[in-house]
RNA sequence: CGCGGAGUAGAGCAGCUGGCAGCUCGUCGGGCUCAUAACCCGGAGGUCGCAGGUUCGAGUCCUGCCUCCGCAACCA
C-alpha cells in the first residue's frame, strides 16, 4: 500500500479576476503532487471554487445573469487557465453542485443537534448601500462604509452561532503537540497569540442574502461562507454521500495550500468545524506569501493585476511555473516584475539549462553519429559528477517536499552548473581530436547524458511539458525517467538515439522599456481606483464631466485632526458660504501654509466622515508616484465661489 | 505603545544551534569554441541600519533607538 498525500488550494471566488497569486497557490500544489507521485505517494489534488454569497449575486445580476449561469462562466473560464497553467488536479469542486451541499447539511445539521450551534442575534454595523456588515474596526470612529463611504448603521439580525470558544484549549494543545500543523513557523506563532488572545462564537448564517446553501433548520437563513467553503476540503472526497471511499482514503492526510492572508480561517475555524464533527484535523496548514510587484502589492483597485494567461502566452507555461516556484521565497512574499520574469528565463532556463542540452545532444550526434555511447571506467571527476546527482536529488526532495521550491529548484541548478563545468574540464572536443581517447570521450558524453537526465526528471514537478521535449532529443524512454527509483546513475542506455532539435528555451531579447503587459483581459473596474497611476481612465461624455462642481475656495482656517497625521481641517469660503473640508496633505503641508490661499474644491461631493470629522467636498492637488503632493493654488484675487472649467 | 515583515557588495537575497562575510544578476579582466553571442575562470565592490551590552570571539545572543514596507487605519 503506497502512502497517501492529498493536497488542496483554496477554493477561488470569482468576483475577482485570477491573478498570477492565485496561479502560485495552485502551481505550488501542482508540483508538489507531482513530486510526490514521483516518489511514489498516491496522491489527490483538489481545487475549485466557492460560488455562493452575496457577491457573486450581485455580480450575476449587474451582468444580467442568473448567479448559476454566472458561475458556470466563470468556472469555464478558470478551469481554462488551470489547463494552461498546466495544472493537474483529480478534482475540481464547487460548491453549487449537489455533492457539496449534501455534505454542507449533513456537517451543519450535525453539530446543530449536538449543541455547538445556536440561534441568537447578531449585531453589527451594516451598510445600506452596498448590503454589507462591516466591523467595528472597518468602520472606524466616524462609522463609514468602507468601501462606499456612506455612514453606516447598527442593524441586528437573527443569526445562528458557532461555539468556538468551546473548543480553544483543545486547538491550542493539538497546535502544540503538532509542531507541523500550521507553517512556516511565523504562521504559527502568530495563529497561537491569535487563539490565545480568546475566540469568540461565530456568526454562521445570514438572513440578508439568498444565493447560498439553506439552514437545514430554519428555510430563512442561509450558511454564510464557513461552513460553506471550508467543508469542500472534505464533501469532495465524498463526505455527507454514500460513497465515502476517497474520504476513508485520503482524509487526515490534507495539506491544505494558501496565501497567508488566509491562514487564520484555515488554522482556527476549519479545525475547530472538525472538532465539532468530531472528524480528524488536516496534517498541515501551509500559508505562503504574496507575489508583490515593484508597485506594492497586486489589488484591482490599483488596477495592477497580473493576468497569467497574458505572461504564459508570451512566455510559455513553463516558464512562468518556473518563475513563480524560483523567485518566491518558500513562505515569504517575493516581487514580479516582467524584467525579473525574462532574466530568470534568459540566465537559468536558456544559457544554463536550456545550453547545456544542446551542447550534450550536440557532441553526441557528433561525435558518435547520434547513438549515445557507452562509459568507460570512470575517472574522478566522473565520480564527482554522479556523486553531487545524487546529493542534489535528495537535497532538491527535501526542500520541495518543505514547499521550499526556491532552494529545491536553486539545488537543481547546482547539478546543471556543474555539468556545464565538467564540459570545460573535459574538453570533449580536444578529446575527440585524438582517435586513441575516443572510450574516454564515450564516458564524458555518457556521464552528461546522465546528469541532464536526472536534471530534467528534477525539473520536471516545476515544468511538467520539459521532460517530454528533452527525451525527444536525448532518446530516453519516458518510462525509465519517472520514479524516484529511476533517479539512480545510470539509465542512459548506451546506443540509444540521440538527434538534436529545437532549442527549449531561446534566449528573449528584452528592453527594459518596454511596457509591462497592461492588463490585456480588459482591467475589471480600473475606474475605480483612486490612483491607477499612469493607467488611463475610460473615456467620459461631456455631461459626465459637466456634474462636476468645481469652484474657487479660500481657506480661512486650517489645523491638524487629532490621533491623525495624514488629515488636515480646512474651514474654507465658498462665496458665502462656509464649509469644512478633510484634505489627506498634512505630510505636504502646514497647516499655516494653507490659510490664505485660493484652492480648487469638487464642491459637490458627497459628504464623508474621515477621522470623526465631516468633509464637505475635496480640495485638488497634483501627486506624483514620486510622493510629491502640490495642492492646486490660484492667484489671490480670484474670488472665492468661481466656478472653475 | 494597532498587527506583521524587513534593514548584509550597484540590485535582489542566503547566512539555523555565535568562530576567517556568501549566492544570483550586473560590472571589469581573462579562457574556450561543443553549445541558444551561450559556457568556464579570475578581479573589483560590504565599518553586516545605529548605539550599548554578554563573550576569548557577534550579521549571528540581549537591551534601547532609527528607518523602510505590507495590512489596518487617516488617501474625499
Amino acid at each position: 500500500m503506497s502512502e497517501k498525500f492529498y493536497i488542496t488550494t483554496p477554493i477561488y471566488y470569482p468576483s475577482a479576476q485570477a491573478h498570477i497569486g492565485h496561479g502560485l497557490t495552485t502551481v505550488l500544489a501542482d508540483a508538489l503532487t507531482r513530486l510526490k507521485k514521483m516518489r511514489g505517494y498516491k496522491t489527490r489534488f483538489l481545487t475549485g471554487m466557492d460560488e455562493h454569497g452575496q457577491k457573486i449575486a450581485k455580480a450575476a445580476q449587474a451582468a444580467g445573469k442568473t448567479p448559476l449561469q454566472h458561475v458556470d462562466d466563470m468556472a469555464v473560464m478558470w478551469q481554462g487557465l488551470w489547463r494552461q497553467l498546466m495544472i493537474d488536479n483529480d478534482d475540481f469542486i464547487r460548491t453549487t453542485e449537489d455533492r457539496h451541499i449534501r455534505g454542507v447539511v449533513k456537517i451543519f445539521q450535525k453539530i446543530y443537534e449536538k449543541g455547538d450551534i445556536y440561534l441568537s442575534r447578531y449585531q453589527g454595523w451594516y451598510c445600506v448601500s452596498c448590503e454589507t456588515y462591516f466591523t467595528e474596526r472597518q468602520v472606524g470612529e466616524g462609522h463609514c462604509c468602507p468601501d462606499c463611504g456612506k455612514p453606516v448603521e447598527i442593524i441586528e439580525e437573527e443569526s445562528y452561532f458557532f461555539k468556538m470558544s468551546t473548543y480553544q484549549e483543545r486547538l491550542l494543545r493539538h497546535i502544540e503537540t503538532h509542531p507541523d500543523f500550521i507553517q512556516p513557523l511565523s504562521r504559527r506563532n502568530e495563529m497561537v497569540n491569535f487563539i490565545k488572545s480568546g475566540l469568540e462564537d461565530l456568526c454562521v448564517s445570514r438572513t440578508s442574502f439568498d444565493w447560498g446553501i439553506p439552514v437545514p433548520v430554519n428555510g430563512k437563513h442561509v450558511i454564510y461562507v464557513w461552513f460553506d467553503a471550508l467543508t469542500n476540503y472534505i464533501t469532495a472526497l465524498g463526505y455527507g454521500s454514500e460513497d465515502t471511499g476517497l474520504y476513508k482514503e485520503f482524509w487526515p492526510t490534507a495539506v491544505h495550500l494558501m496565501a497567508k492572508d488566509i491562514i487564520r480561517f484555515h488554522a482556527v475555524i476549519w479545525p475547530i468545524i472538525l472538532m465539532a464533527a468530531e472528524e480528524p484535523l488536516p496534517r498541515m496548514v501551509f500559508g505562503h506569501g504574496w507575489v508583490l510587484l515593484d508597485s506594492g502589492k497586486m489589488s484591482k483597485s490599483k488596477g495592477n493585476v497580473v493576468d497569467p494567461l497574458v505572461l504564459i502566452e508570451k512566455y510559455g507555461a513553463a516558464a512562468v511555473r518556473y518563475f513563480l516556484l524560483r523567485e518566491i521565497p518558500c513562505g515569504q512574499d517575493g516581487y514580479y516584475s516582467e524584467a525579473a520574469l525574462v532574466q530568470r528565463i534568459n540566465t537559468d532556463l536558456a544559457n544554463d539549462y536550456g545550453n547545456l542540452i544542446s551542447r550534450t545532444v550536440a557532441m553526441v550526434e557528433r561525435y558518435f553519429d547520434g547513438q549515445a555511447p557507452a562509459p568507460g571506467e570512470p575517472e574522478a571527476v566522473d565520480r564527482r559528477l554522479a556523486e553531487l546527482a545524487a546529493a542534489v536529488a535528495e537535497e532538491a526532495a527535501g526542500y520541495m517536499e518543505k514547499l521550499d521550491f526556491s532552494n529545491g529548484l536553486a539545488a537543481v541548478f547546482k547539478l546543471i552548473g556543474r555539468a556545464n563545468k565538467y564540459i570545460d574540464e573535459t574538453e570533449p572536443w580536444t578529446l575527440a581530436k585524438e582517435p586513441a581517447r575516443r572510450e574516454r570521450l564515450g564516458t564524458v558524453l555518457y556521464y552528461l547524458l546522465e546528469a541532464a537526465r536526472i536534471a530534467t526528471m528534477l525539473l520536471g514537478p516545476a515544468m511538467p511539458n520539459i521532460p517530454a521535449l528533452v527525451w525527444a532529443q536525448t532518446g530516453h524512454e519516458a518510462a525509465d525517467c519517472q520514479s524516484w527509483a529511476q533517479l539512480a546513475w545510470g539509465g542512459t542506455r548506451p546506443g540509444q538515439r540521440v538527434k538534436k532539435g529545437p532549442g527549449l528555451f531561446p534566449r528573449i531579447e528584452w528592453q527594459e522599456d518596454e511596457t509591462e503587459p497592461a492588463d490585456a483581459a480588459g482591467g475589471v473596474d480600473a475606474g475605480a481606483g483612486s490612483e491607477a497611476a499612469g493607467a488611463s481612465l475610460p473615456l467620459i461624455d461631456y455631461d459626465t464631466f459637466a456634474r462636476l462642481d468645481l469652484r474657487v475656495a479660500e481657506v480661512l482656517a486650517c489645523q491638524p485632526i487629532p490621533k491623525a497625521d495624514k488629515l488636515l481641517k480646512l474651514d474654507i469660503a465658498l462665496g458665502e458660504e462656509r464649509r469644512t473640508l478633510v484634505a489627506g496633505v498634512a505630510q505636504h503641508y502646514r497647516p499655516e501654509d494653507m490659510v490664505g490661499r485660493k484652492i480648487v474644491v469638487v464642491a459637490n461631493l458627497a459628504p464623508a466622515r474621515l477621522r470623526g470629522v465631516e468633509s464637505q467636498g475635496m480640495l485638488l492637488a497634483a501627486s506624483t508616484d514620486a510622493g510629491r503632493v502640490e495642492v492646486i493654488t490660484l492667484p489671490a484675487d480670484i474670488p472665492s465661489g468661481a466656478k472653475v472649467r
